[in-house]
DNA sequence: GTATAAAGCGCACATTCCAGCAAAATCAAA
DNA sequence: TTTGATTTTGCTGGAATGTGCGCTTTATAC
């Protein structure tokens, strides 16, 4: 048997039962702790699962914790919002999707006033406790796995209300394709903060770089400007797009 | 069971009540108190929750001021919170009001499946990693002192809903002027709750009794039920509405 | 104040992990 | 097929980790 076959058993047992203990793996595959560990341990490099003592568990989010999931993306998430939260000016108003990279930029959002309008719970209680910001959620229906509020809800609330900016995350995009989302609730609330705001901004690591997704939110010619950390973006977006490179990029 | 696992039951109880007790891990997770304690510290390291003397209190932002915060009626509002969850069956839909007291009620609200829709960023949170609840918030603008969701957007979301049950929180009452808000935003958004609901039921401490505000919510005669604590109301306010009294299950 | 419960510390025991090594398997080309 | 390089696998001993126990210290309650 090859490790591949291994692995891919692993991650089988893994999805049933959440979780795998080392010593059954062993009975199973008829191998030895060693090779099951070298298993789990090169799974985990790819994020596949977390490394426990004597096993290891699913990162799946309704198996385990949000909050435990690893990210390989984390530094670029962080430095992308860093970047974003450089456009945002005092008093100004901003609308922004739910997605890890833009609760990155939320909490780097330090200008004060500032109004926020938000379909995150995670994002909104960033900002539930300080004064100085103005802050709004669009109503909707809770999307357990991904975390966000979506729905007709969403999308009415949102037609009722303009802001400065829109910072949308977690999307796919591509040259002609577009900026495009694998659910059809999650681009219509897209289109809808697109619609409801001035200057739309999508963040997006270099994971989400020239992927097509079956929902269309807009055309590149559409956005204000696409924040990223792949320096190879700029060469095939621009100039349909102007695209920001955090600092390490360029 | 690996000690993630044994952390991510602890997180989960932790955002369902609020507070967890190391000799109730004991006996439910069936390890020793040392290893709950060390669990604990490892969460508390990471930032995941608090650590107090006998257990952990949630370190979420919204909670924390709950949990800091002396209440003098923290057991009334428990007791009430735990009859009222009595009232709701499985497959039921229940609108939840913002407040300490309806919170309580979210926390022991067992029964699944169940549709929640709610104007509170606190009692979304109980229900945001529950794959057994379908859960809606209202939208709205966010009052951060109240720590709820008012204005036009969020009585528009409600008049557009229907649910079996309203359970309002936080009003003061009187048996002739009824339930009252001190607030106009507040005392809206409650009678688009009560609209909205088959059965509306609110619920009230004792410090709550004979208070009128200046803003009306709906007389006596609209309710369902009111649930208290207080003995001495059931003589003022009946027969113009049922009361369910927590002592002694009147 | 004292009594009681909880928390922290060091220890021992068991289990698990890991680095290095050598044997075995795989592959590429002569 | 043979040869040699590369990868994979299993083994061994030492290191690291997790857990429970007894003890002392600290905090809370009365």
């Amino acid at each position: 048997m090859f490790a591949e076959e291994r692995q891919q058993r692993i991650l089988t047992e893994l999805t049933r039962l959440g979780r795998v203990e080392v010593l059954e793996l062993v009975k199973t595959l008829e191998v030895s702790e060693d090779t099951v560990r070298r298993d789990l341990k090169a799974l985990a490099v790819r994020g596949f699962l977390q490394k426990t003592h004597g096993g290891a568990v699913s990162l799946d989010p309704s198996r385990m914790a949000y909050s435990a999931r690893v990210d390989l993306y984390a530094e670029a998430k962080t430095s992308i919002g860093e970047r974003a939260a450089e456009l945002v000016q005092a008093g100004q108003s901003v609308i922004l999707d739910a997605g890890s990279t833009v609760l990155e930029l939320a909490r780097r959002l330090r200008v004060r006033p500032l109004v926020v309008l938000t379909n995150s719970l995670d994002i909104a209680s960033v900002f539930a406790a300080d004064a100085g910001v103005k802050l709004s959620l669009t109503g909707g229906e809770w999307d357990v796995s991904s975390r966000y509020l979506v729905g007709a809800s969403t999308v009415a609330s949102l037609s009722q209300r303009r802001a400065d900016w829109a910072f949308l995350g977690a999307c796919a995009f591509h040259p002609s394709a577009g900026i495009t989302s694998v659910s059809d609730a999650d681009a219509a609330v897209k289109r809808a903060m697109l619609e409801a705001a001035d200057k739309t901004v999508v963040l997006a690591d270099a994971s989400k770089a020239n992927q097509i997704a079956p929902f269309l939110v807009c055309p590149l010619e559409r956005l204000y400007a696409l924040v990223t950390d792949d320096e190879n973006v700029v060469r095939t977006l621009e100039p349909a797009v102007r695209v920001e490179l955090t600092r390490n990029g360029g």
